[in-house]
DNA sequence: GAAGATTGAGTACTCAATCTTA
DNA sequence: TAAGATTGAGTACTCAATCTTC
């Protein structure tokens, strides 16, 4: 017997999926606009730029950003195409590879991130209160450690 | 001066973010999976299935599912190609045209339905407590809100 | 045989240009 | 000139197949 969602739980629902996806758009339209790229193009980016020498596994990269390892290695073929990153053959090894930030994808991030962050905080973060925000990162959060299982 | 997020913030953004992404992700492997469906196919059969005569204006159609019109188009085209909708010019107006949904198409909704319900609460719904849920329902609805203006 | 990674074909989305009627 | 809708070209993603090294 199907446990159908009752209308409470269907707005929920809806609100959340429509959240989601205007918030997404939102980001991204900014993002390509002010500096031509794409959300995934920025957590890659940003991920590694945080990571010693500014290098990644394809594979710890592809977890981290939540992508398959074949949509990341098209990834890294746009931005290589751009030079915004590099590809450097794991030496120990010899199966795998590093993506590694290059200065122009360094500097590029460094432009781009102050104008994400104002995204950010004007479609989401600012919109509610600091407790509430705080609220949705602790359910997504919880969202998050569910599916991980 | 950039008003950078703090790091509590921070791991609220990306957890906000995964869980966008891994739920999306799950929900849309299930319909795929067991229906041939993605998400958006999936909420264009639903809303059409609401409507009166199950059909609705293209634009209007595009703006509920949150679709551009271009979008919308070339959906309507695979659907159509697949039998579970139709197109229909609009008498009043010569521009316009209905989307209508075929039996054919009601019939894969309802095989469809009670499935992604499951996957809907699976993933979502029965991770949170109600209290818990309907919060994050509040939240979202206030971000839609925020954004519409 | 399994893991790291890439490839190509098919499918889907975006953007600007276009067509038609209002 | 605006609005409703579509089109096609370019770009991006998915899935299964492949290659290489472990």
């Amino acid at each position: 017997m199907t446990r159908w969602l009752n209308s409470e739980q269907q707005l929920s629902w809806r609100a959340w999926l429509a959240a989601n996806a205007l918030i997404t758009d939102a980001l991204q339209r900014d993002l390509q606009a002010q500096h031509g790229l794409t959300l995934a193009d920025y957590e890659i980016l940003v991920r590694l730029s945080e990571s010693p020498e500014r290098m990644m596994r394809m594979s710890d990269l592809a977890e981290q950003t939540l992508a398959s390892r074949s949509r990341l290695s098209h990834q890294i073929d746009r931005l290589a195409k751009h030079d915004l990153v590099l590809r450097v053959p794991c030496p120990n090894d010899k199966r795998g590879y590093f993506a590694v930030l290059t200065d122009a994808g360094f500097a590029l991030l460094e432009q781009a991130a102050p104008d994400h962050v104002e995204s950010v905080r004007k479609h989401l973060v600012d919109v509610l209160s600091p407790a509430e925000f705080e609220a949705l990162g602790r359910l997504s959060d919880k969202l998050v450690q569910a599916l991980d299982s």
